[in-house]
DNA sequence: CCGACTTTGTGCGCGCGTTCACAAGCGCGT
DNA sequence: ACGCGCTTGTGAACGCGCGCACAAAGTCGG
């Protein structure tokens, strides 16, 4: 399975998910295609990789779709995830409703700062880093959400990594170093600003250029 | 300029932001590569689209990369964003100081709750959504952030677009219509859990099958 | 039962991006 | 001055992913 295929694969399940809400039971693959932002025979390819689901002069169905996508996905399964760092950010994240909705628990809330140790965020009690062993192993955690400032993020990586912990999302600013079983997806707002930022320059340069 | 080179400078430059604070004054391909979490030779070709701007047999002067990444990005002037939707995430975004350090400025906070308007969060006031028309050609702004619940992410981005604003960061787990000359980039933090969520789901099936 | 229409699934060519490998270039020690 | 070692910049090969285009397959009306 292609990885970029399986980037989309939760878009398309979001589009559907939405199409099921109208009452819709099938859908072509040029209606989900542009519910998803994306070319229909790309789309075709990207879910012909799950198996031959979809009914020749009709589309596909809703529901079955729905349900081959999240089985690809592994979210058959609740995962326990444990939040590190609960700032500004992690407070929103802990607040978010949408993991539940998708599958995800957080388990536990985790930081250094002896202080805020046992204060209640969202519902759950903040713990102190070090339980995090304890919590991996208790919980059945096997995702890591990293939400503290840079510097410490790498040293809250080893620790989590050191735990079992094989996927880690970090939204802190850094390139963490990881063994190669291990995966990590960055959730970097200035990098995405600054790519804006480009294009936005790109755009007005043109212009500057080509004034009418 | 390749986009996939584009996406990437920002990480360099936050890594040669890193190194010159701790005094290094050059660095070697191979150096920032795995400060950066790639490969050598792709950070050299990276670069090479900037210009020749390295010295064989040393390597990179790190302030002068950064002039030139800077540069590349259009980060010589400070871009103004406008934040909409002033919630559990949109708090979080208007209290991260990141955002100064690397040439952004929050113009204004827009909510669509007047029960919310004039409440200061992070030292600006919120202000009604119909004011957005006022905020951007008062404040230049060119950036908008879509922090609202989902079903409102479209009339938003809409309207940002019918004011000038062509460069958008969309929060909220929805695909954007937009005309082909703006730009949208989405951060969507459950796709990014469900991607984990599929290598987790591999990993463990292969484990399975190979136990030992 | 048949023919027209709709939509899927996919073979194929193409273009982009990554990686390898090395010649050219620069500094430094002698 | 000169050669040695290090590092850049890039040509060339490779591989992945995308989009086109179409045959296969199914529906629906008559
Ligand atoms: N706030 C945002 O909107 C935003 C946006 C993008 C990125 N970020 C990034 O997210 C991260 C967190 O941002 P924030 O605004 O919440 O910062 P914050 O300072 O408000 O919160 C950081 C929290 O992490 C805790 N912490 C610090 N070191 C720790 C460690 N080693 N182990 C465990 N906990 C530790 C602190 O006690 C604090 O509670 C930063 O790296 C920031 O760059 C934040
Ligand atoms: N909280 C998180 O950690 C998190 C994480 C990932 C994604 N998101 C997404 O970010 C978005 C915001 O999440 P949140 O938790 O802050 O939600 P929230 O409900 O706390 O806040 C939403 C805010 O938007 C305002 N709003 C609603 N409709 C609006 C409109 N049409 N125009 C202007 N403002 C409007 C509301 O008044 C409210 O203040 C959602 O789409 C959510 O899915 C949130």
């Amino acid at each position: 399975m292609p990885e970029a295929t399986v980037a989309r694969l939760p878009v398309y399940l979001r589009a559907l998910n939405a199409l099921a809400e109208t009452g819709r039971t099938t859908v072509s693959s040029e209606a989900l295609a542009t519910a998803s932002g994306v070319g229909s025979a790309k789309l075709r390819k990207d879910l012909s990789h799950l198996g031959s689901y979809g009914t020749r002069g009709v589309g596909y169905d809703v529901q079955e779709l729905v349900f081959h996508i999240s089985r690809a996905l592994g979210l058959g399964q609740r995962w326990s995830v444990v939040l590190v760092g609960v700032g500004n950010l992690g407070q929103a994240l802990a607040g978010y409703g949408g993991f539940d909705d998708r599958g995800f628990r957080i388990a536990a809330l985790l930081d250094a700062d002896p202080a805020r140790t046992g204060e209640l965020v969202a519902g759950l009690p903040i713990r102190l880093l070090s339980d995090l062993a304890d919590v991996v192993r208790d919980e059945g955690v096997s995702i890591g959400l990293i939400a503290t400032p840079a510097a410490g993020a790498q040293d809250v990586c080893d620790r989590l990594v050191a735990c079992g912990v094989r996927s880690i999302l970090n939204f802190a600013p850094t390139v963490l170093q990881v063994p190669e079983d291990v995966d990590v997806r960055r959730v970097d707002l200035s990098n995405e600003l600054q790519i804006l930022s480009f294009h936005e320059h790109r755009k007005a340069a043109e212009a500057e250029v080509v004034p009418a």
